[in-house]
DNA sequence: GTAAAAACTTGATATAGATCAAGCCTTTTT
DNA sequence: AAAAAGGCTTGATCTATATCAAGTTTTTAC
C-alpha cells in the first residue's frame, strides 16, 4: 500500500517524479498484526515511520504496572519516538498495533538524506513536527485546565471516529482517567 | 545584551562572520519590566524571540477566570505562541514578565529568510523545535502518570533553580494544582 | 459454535486534591 | 515608615475522580 504514502506526498508536497522515485527507493513496506508491537520499551528506535493503514498506540508502563498512553495514530500519520531517536537511547515508550496496520519506514539516516536532498520533502517534515508541537502544547493545555468531561468532550470533538474504533479503556488512559469514570461520563452525556 | 544571543549562536552552530552580521542585522531588542505583556490573548504572534535576560511565562484564561501557566521561559530559551504564529490567528495565550527581562526579537519573516539562507541556522532551529516537542511529549507523561507530589519533585529536578526565582502560586499553576496543595506538599517533602 | 478472554457498566466506598477561610510574612508602593 | 498588595501557610470541609467488586455484554480463539 505505498501509494497511500505516494498520495500523502503528492498532496503535501510538489516532488518531480525522479525525486518520488527516490525517495520510494529507501521505503520499507512494514505489516503488522493487532497486538504486535513496533517498537518496545528498551529499544532504541531507529525509524521514520508513516501509518498507511490501521492504527497504533504509543504508551508507557509505570512502577505500579498501569499503562498510560501518550498518543493514537493512524492512517496519514507518522509515530515513533522521538527522544530514542534523537538521542540514540532507550525508549521509554512501546508502541503496538491496536488494528492490523501497514506502515511505510525509512531508516533514519536515509530519512535525513532525504530531508538534505529534497527541500521540499525537507520543509514538509519540518511542518508536521510544528504541527506535532502545537499539538503537545494544545493537549498539555487542556490536561490542565479541563475537567474529567470537558476533556473527553474535546477529544471526541478533535478526533472524531477514533472514539468508535478505540476501546474506551484506552481512551481513558489516553485522557488521564480511570474506565468507569469514562464510562460514567458517556452515560451522563448521552442523556443530554 | 545582544552578546548573550551571539555566545548562544556560537555555542550552537557554526557560522561566518558575516552570517553572525546578517543575522545580527535584524535583531530587535526589546527590554519588558516585571508584569509587562510580550503578548496578550487575542494578539497574533509574529516573532521568533530569544530571551537573554530574566523570565516569563505563557498562560491563559479559563472561562472561571483562573490562569493556567503552559511554560516558563528563561534567559537562553525562546518564547512566543506558535500556534497563533503558524496560522496567523489570534492567540489564546498571555505571555508576560516575571522579572525584568531582555529579548531579542526577529519578525517571523526576517527569521524565515534566516533560515532559508543559512542552513546552519536552520539546523539549529530545527534541533530546538525538536527538543522542545520532546520535552512537551514528557510534560504530557508526567501529567498523565504523576501524583502531585511527583510533579513537583520531578519539576525541580529538572528545572533547578526555578523553584528559587518563581513565585510558588505560578508553579502549582504550572503543575496544574492548587498553591495550597504544593505548599503541603513541601511541607512534607521538607521533612524527609 | 462454544468457551475463554476482553471490554463495558453499575454500585458502594475511599481518597487525593480542591475549596473556603483566616492569619502571618514579605515585598512593593507612596 | 506606614499602608497596601501579594504570597505563603495551616486548618476544616467538600468533591471529583479513583478504587474495589460484581455482573453483563462483546469479541476472540479454538
Amino acid at each position: 500500500m505505498y501509494e497511500i504514502f505516494q498520495k500523502y506526498l503528492d498532496d503535501k508536497t510538489t516532488l518531480t517524479l525522479s525525486e518520488s522515485d527516490y525517495i520510494k527507493s529507501f521505503a520499507i513496506i512494514k505489516k503488522l498484526r493487532k497486538r504486535q508491537y513496533l517498537l518496545q520499551e528498551g529499544d532504541i528506535w531507529k525509524y521514520d515511520a508513516f501509518i498507511t493503514q490501521g492504527c497504533l498506540r504509543t504508551y508507557s508502563v509505570d512502577e505500579k504496572g498501569s499503562e498510560h498512553i501518550n498518543s493514537f495514530s493512524v492512517e496519514n500519520w507518522w509515530t515513533g519516538d522521538r527522544e530514542s531517536l534523537m538521542f540514540q537511547q532507550p525508549s521509554r515508550f512501546n508502541i503496538d498495533a491496536i488494528e492490523d496496520s501497514e506502515l511505510v519506514l525509512f531508516t533514519h539516516d536515509n530519512f535525513e538524506l532525504l530531508c538534505q536532498e529534497i527541500p521540499a520533502f525537507n520543509t514538509m517534515v519540518n511542518t508536521i513536527l510544528q504541527k506535532s508541537f502545537i499539538a503537545a502544547q494544545n493537549r498539555i493545555q487542556s490536561s490542565l485546565s479541563f475537567t474529567a468531561e470537558e476533556k473527553y468532550l474535546n477529544f471526541i470533538h478533535k478526533y472524531p471516529g477514533f472514539a468508535s474504533r478505540i476501546p474506551q479503556t484506552m481512551i481513558a488512559s489516553y485522557l488521564g482517567m480511570t474506565p468507569e469514570t469514562l464510562s460514567r461520563i458517556r452515560k451522563q452525556t448521552a442523556k443530554k
